[in-house]
DNA sequence: AATGCGTACAACCGCACGATC
DNA sequence: CGATCGTGCGGTTGTACGCAT
């Protein structure tokens, strides 16, 4: 304790360790920012404790580390998560769980509180508006279903926002493994040859079928007969964000709808009221 | 214009674990 | 071998901001 306090100057005298310098907690101020970033470009990252003490910071040494490392960090990626994060991230965590730092490692720049805070705010409430168990897989398979006509509606709005053509009645059909046959035959009656995309994700592909006859659009590969809500819901979950050439091809106009059905035919919601 | 509410995100807290003394 | 420290992780809270009423 002696040594401890020779060796500190009075400012930046820690009481946690022994100290009588009041800690200051809250946001941060750019002084302070400041003060970390020399210090840690001058003697690296690490020793948390010690290096708040050296930069003269009133912070605990788990307080600067958070900042350098969520925030202040050179390769921290700011803004809205991408279609292909967010799949990602729906994807390892049905792998994983709850294992934020293990699923921001497979994100490079996001944070494991940029991802525990998407999930949070995002992703639980929408499994808590859909009144379902929680089921990873289910789930996964659930918000491909749903969001990837979002995306397509998210492409068209992003293509003539804001003025919207005027919407257009849009149905889906499910198509399964064992349905596929006498789709592809009900298709072909009608003379509509769907078009075949695949939107690729680091860890699987999402498969559908997209025919832009007759506003018709088919999904293969999902559990959930779908129709889009006329919400303005941008994202999986109702934000705008810029598209990446990956979903570009996607693009399909004039989508609106009902609600979403289970395979039973009962809604669960109505999109309007969610987004 | 004021107010209330929801959302997004920054920050803090408690706990666990490994390394070092 | 136990105490202490540093660090990482997941859960929770605080708050600024935008939007609707």
């Amino acid at each position: 304790m002696m040594i401890q306090a020779k060796t500190q100057n009075k400012c930046n005298f820690n009481p946690i360790d022994g100290g009588n310098v009041e800690l200051r907690s809250g946001p941060w101020n750019p002084e302070e920012d400041n003060l970390l970033t020399q210090n840690i470009s001058c003697h690296g990252e690490g020793h948390w404790n010690w290096l708040a003490k050296r930069a003269g910071l009133k912070r605990t040494g788990r307080s600067c580390r958070l900042r350098w490392l969520n925030y202040l960090k050179s390769n921290i990626k700011r803004g809205k998560l991408t279609i292909e994060e967010q799949l990602l991230i729906h994807e390892l965590h049905s792998l994983w769980g709850n294992k934020w730092s293990k699923i921001a490692r497979q994100l490079p720049g996001r944070t494991d509180n940029d991802i525990k805070n998407y999930w949070r705010t995002r992703v639980q409430k929408y499994i808590h508006q859909l009144r379902i168990e929680f089921d990873n897989k289910k789930f996964l398979e659930k918000i491909t279903s749903d969001s990837i006509p979002r995306l397509m509606k998210m492409e068209q709005s992003s293509t003539s926002w804001p003025s919207h053509p005027s919407p257009q009645p849009l149905s889906f059909s499910l198509i399964t493994s064992s349905n596929m046959e006498s789709e592809k035959t009900r298709y072909s009656s009608k003379h509509i040859v769907p078009d075949f995309v695949t939107v690729k994700s680091p860890m699987s592909e999402f498969h559908m079928i997209e025919s832009c006859y007759n506003n018709k659009v088919t999904l293969y590969d999902n559990i959930y007969e779908t129709n889009i809500g006329t919400s303005k819901g941008l994202d999986m979950f109702g934000s705008h964000y810029e598209l990446s050439n990956t979903i570009d091809q996607m693009a399909e106009p004039n989508w609106i709808g009902d609600g979403i059905i289970d395979m039973n035919g009962d809604a669960l919601w109505c999109l309007d009221k969610l987004w």
